[in-house]
DNA sequence: CGGGATCCAAGTGTGGATCCAC
DNA sequence: GTGGATCCACACTTGGATCCCG
């Protein structure tokens, strides 16, 4: 195997890639793949993910689409600790500032992203060089009844303050399991928002998130699996 | 004088500067700007444009406000032929190709980006190498009654055809002085737009052209100005 | 500990236009 | 001659996330 993979035509076979690279570290599959290490975590903060996206053959660098859109499948990896706890809150998506009217939970872009996802839990604790990290057996999960009514309740909260124009009020403390957070090259960037009386402004890029809690969670009921 | 200069803070200091340059060749222009020739003029389409934008004081590379904001000017190079007359036609701005009712020419992109232009001839002919092209003497123009009646004419046939999904019928024999023509990498460029039916569809990215026999006339009352 | 700040790669779009086959 | 095709630079956005100070 070398260079990125074929797009996987269904949810088994995607799974048997995935278990076909658990247990190895970032260093192996990048030589496999013929990729290089970033020189440290700071410059290479996306790398594992973007790593394993060619492993599994995600159509890297994609826009809106799930990573896998034949199968409607979304690939998380998982920052973990040698515990396999997760270290991060996980990115889901932006938010979009421009809103008006509070829109539907059913149309919204963070039921799309996790109605269907491949989770990869990756070893990062901060003294584990990238090289040495090791994959961990992926859980492909959908959101139960009860984790499906608890990020829609955030998400409908969080959505309502913006279209009041209200998203300079909203912190990361906000949510019970979906946060709202910046989400740009630094604080100095800025996106076309809405204010409270409506008018369009300069305002800071924001990104949805699940706190860790939650994907904590989701790795419990399935031993996250990296081996010893 | 080297690097880019500050913003013209009027028409007469943006008219000094472009007598200043007129009369020189694009290598001493590059040269007082510390800018490398392209190789050749194929690679290097929009390089004699780039120069003087940087030579001129534009925003360089800014969006959609034209090239002096502060004064409301439009900076324009024409190619000319060792006669000063236009070799080509004039890109204006793209086509809004996701128009559906039809719009107004008050409020049109092609109407604010004509409404003050500094033309600036530029010697074009295919046997002269870049280095030894020279620069004319500008012009400050603003569209005539007469001349505005003509474009709005065009503009109005043009966006009426778009908005009704007919812009794959849309090809650059119509228009009397503003033509449509494609605006892209290459031919497999796509760009959202709207069907006969109103359905979202991917079509070919296009954009406004003044013909060549407009700009001639331009020159033609004032004469180009190349120095012999 | 975790909320606010930040980092990289790659795709997309816009602005500068001219090329070139028919 | 000119209509359709193409070329370059770079700003902007998105998708991948982790950093790090109070």
């Amino acid at each position: 195997m070398n260079g990125a993979a074929p797009p996987p035509r269904s949810e088994p076979e995607l799974e048997a890639r995935a278990a076909g690279i658990a247990g190895m570290t970032l260093a192996e599959l990048a030589r496999q793949l013929g990729r290089t290490l970033p020189r440290d975590t700071r410059s290479g903060k996306g790398f594992a993910g973007q790593l394993v996206e060619s492993a599994l053959g995600a159509s890297a660098g994609s826009l809106p689409e799930p990573d896998f859109q034949h199968i409607g499948v979304e690939l998380k990896t998982l920052p973990v600790s040698a515990n396999g706890r997760p270290l991060e809150s996980t990115y889901v998506c932006t938010v979009p500032l421009e809103a008006q009217a509070s829109p539907l939970w059913r149309d919204s872009a963070v039921r799309r992203k996790l109605a269907r996802v491949l989770w990869l839990p990756v070893e990062a604790a901060r003294e584990l060089p990238l090289a040495r990290r090791r994959i961990g057996s992926a859980i492909l999960w959908s959101p139960d009844a009860a984790q499906e009514a608890r990020l829609r309740a955030d998400w409908e909260e969080l959505m309502d303050l913006i279209a009041l124009g209200q998203v300079a009020q909203i912190t990361a403390h906000q949510g019970s399991c979906l946060q709202v957070r910046p989400k740009a090259a630094d604080a100095s960037a800025r996106r076309w928002g809405v204010d409270e009386r409506g008018v369009r402004v300069r305002t800071l890029p924001r990104g949805f998130y699940l706190r860790s809690s939650f994907t904590a969670a989701i790795l419990a009921r399935r031993y996250a699996g990296i081996p010893r």
